[in-house]
RNA sequence: GGUCGCAUGGUCUAGCUGGUUAGGACGCCUGCCUGUCACGCAGGAGAUCGCGGGUUCGAGCCCCGCUGUGACCGCCA
């Protein structure tokens, strides 16, 4: 028995038609002499028929059970208007089955071959392969196959050329945490699994390749979040004498593509806006806005640097800030104790509490109203843009705890209020001019905000001299982003030895050490390197976005859970003394 | 590294203030049924209440530790 189409394409296109199918059994539904059964494949659904005119059949049929595999012969019959199933695309018509046969038998699966099942994750992800079954999941990855035979065939018509690089390469310093393979020719070397291709497409342009393009595996040994995985997927692209400005417009063009062959959405790349970082962490409070909230936030420290509420006063005093979002239609959605839940929710941020007012026609109320003279609540409201039923929500203290706060906040009270602009799906917007390098408080010193390969504005070249403040510059670096989501990063880069070199100067490195790290680009930016950008783009972000899911994991197909660990092969496992010994390892036994 | 939450038949869960025959739904098994599609009806099986310790006359419930797991903070050039 050879199929001859999906289970889920039969319509009435094949009425009278005679045709096989094979899939899963998705429910039977047994009557004695008439048996129903729901086949399922790849393509979706269609409802079977047996009795007794095919004694046969029937008998094959009493025997099915969830999740056999089967194969079946017959006809595609209407079926009578009353016992129409408008759930399924194939509920106009059904097979009447003259033959069957069981192909594989299945032992009752740990969890509903359905979607919206209610299993817990680490039993989903222990049977990735029933999970897999489901609709919802073949139609995740099959929106993230679209998403990149889109990449492939835009860049491939754009004259980009296709290379891969090394997964076996160099620990570098700086950056993430490398995922590390030890040489069994080197006992005691390492290589390490690329956190992305980053220096080998910058030599690949000092090649003369021009355009190069890969999907790309990258590695990164940090913990995980709902959208990040330990290896992830990178649209990852580099270009020659290309502008900042030329590289965006690119990005736009292939972004485009890709709605419109993925989601058949067709963006305006006109109205994407961009936004410089400081007006991006002003107005949202995070480098990676969602645009589709319309409430801002406002800076009040001015308006408040007076206040008889001594913690608006007393935090503008110690040099930290006092702002706040307007939540439309708040006042009367949020009680006292979900106030009290946000508040604790924000300690997390490092916010001390959560200070709040409503608006209503007669001015401010609130525990903290009374601190306000009439002329100071009007001066508030405003200030922060606020009308009669808002919600007002403060921050009030250091710079970056206010903003993580109040970005949270946004983010949260527009979930609850439905306030994310619907017709405004794909909320994509450009960030741009990066600061250079920021201080890590773990290192004590400055480091590289994007990569230290990164060419600081050109306004900005000075401060890398002797003298100067370096972390005073900005970059020409660029992010996408996504509805709140950071979907992809890129820059300029530098190509000459001489910005190089003031660079990684300034992030500490000795010449020695940089020789030691980076001598292969520093070598090779000897020999005539052009200028040259790039960007990369997270496909696994992109993909989860477009699907419409809220996890990562759902458009991966093995994926690790949030320790990192895979629960279906259970990787990492603990490897033969044997293979170590090889290695030159030697791993104490644990405690 | 840290914070908060969760863990009860195959699955999802109820279990209050410590004393229950550990309840329900779905699933599973058997039988009946020719128009179901959340099929129906009758019957049945199925639990080390994550693990270890403690308190108590008595622990699914309270306490401590551990393990697993989820979200978040740190981290993620």
């Amino acid at each position: 028995m050879k199929r001859t189409t999906y289970a889920g394409l039969i319509d009435e296109s094949y009425l009278d038609q005679t045709v096989t199918l094979s899939g899963w059994v998705q429910k039977r539904r047994d009557f004695g002499d008439l048996i129903f059964v729901d086949l399922r494949d790849r393509e979706g659904i269609v409802q079977l028929t047996f009795n007794a005119t095919n004694q046969s059949a029937l008998t094959v049929a009493e025997d099915m059970r969830s999740e056999y595999v089967v194969a079946v012969t017959g006809k595609v019959i209407k079926r009578d208007a009353s016992q129409i199933n408008d759930k399924i695309k194939s509920g106009a018509v059904e097979v009447d089955v003259t033959s069957a046969k069981i192909l594989a038998t299945s032992k009752t699966p740990p969890f509903y071959i359905e979607d919206n099942v209610n299993a817990n994750e680490e039993l989903k992800l222990q049977y990735r392969y029933l999970d897999l079954r489901r609709p919802e999941m073949q139609k995740n990855l099959r929106v993230r196959s679209k998403i990149m035979s889109s990449a492939m065939h835009f860049m491939d018509t754009h004259d980009f050329i296709n290379i891969e690089t090394p997964i076996l390469a160099k620990s570098t310093p700086e950056g993430a945490r490398d995922y590390l393979v030890p040489s069994r020719v080197f006992p005691g070397s390492f290589y390490a699994l690329p956190q992305s291709p980053q220096l080998f497409k910058q030599l690949l342009m000092g090649a003369g390749f021009d355009r190069y393009f890969q999907i790309a595996r990258a590695f990164r040994d940090e913990d995980l979040r709902g959208d990040r995985q330990p290896e992830f997927t990178q649209m990852d692209v580099e270009t020659s004498f290309m502008t900042a400005d030329e590289i965006r417009e690119l990005v736009n063009e292939w972004v485009k593509a890709m709605m419109n062959d993925v989601v058949n959405f067709d963006l305006d790349t006109t109205t994407i806006p961009t936004l410089t970082w400081q007006e991006s962490m002003d107005r949202f409070g995070t480098d990676k806005p969602d645009l589709r909230i319309a409430y801002e936030i406002h800076d009040l420290s001015d308006t408040v640097s007076n206040s008889e509420f001594g913690v608006f006063a007393n935090a503008v005093k110690a040099g930290g800030v006092v702002k706040a979002i307007a939540v439309p239609g708040g006042a009367d959605h949020y009680s006292r104790k979900d106030i009290d839940k946000l508040a604790q929710y924000i300690e997390r941020f490092g916010a001390k509490g959560l200070a709040w007012l409503k608006v209503t026609d007669d001015g401010l109320t609130g525990p903290i109203a009374k601190f306000f003279k009439p002329e100071d609540s009007q001066a508030l409201i405003a200030g922060v843009g606020g009308q009669t039923g808002d919600l007002l929500l403060f921050g009030a203290g250091r710079n970056d705890v206010v903003s993580a706060t109040l970005d949270y906040l946004r983010r949260q009270t527009a979930a609850d209020l439905d306030l994310v602009d619907k017709t405004n799906p794909w909320a994509f917007a450009w960030i741009v001019d990066w600061p250079l390098f920021e201080y890590s408080e773990d290192f004590d010193r400055w480091i590289a905000a994007h990569h230290p390969f990164t060419m600081p504005n050109e306004e900005d070249l000075h401060y890398l001299d002797d003298g100067e403040d370096p972390h005073k510059s900005h970059a020409q670096s660029y992010d996408l982003v996504l509805n709140g989501y950071e979907l992809g990063s890129g820059s300029i880069r530098i190509h000459r030895m001489d910005i190089q070199e003031k660079m990684l100067k300034a992030l500490g490195f000795t010449p020695e050490k940089a020789h030691e790290a980076f001598g292969f680009l520093l070598e090779g930016m000897e020999f005539g390197f052009p200028p040259m950008g790039g960007i990369a783009l997270g496909l696994d972000r992109l993909a989860m976005l477009l699907a419409g899911q809220e996890n990562i994991r759902e458009v991966i197909a093995f994926p690790k859970n949030s320790r990192a660990t895979e629960p279906m092969t259970e990787a990492p496992t603990r490897v033969e003394t044997k293979q170590l010994n090889e290695l030159g390892l030697f791993v104490p036994e644990a405690e």
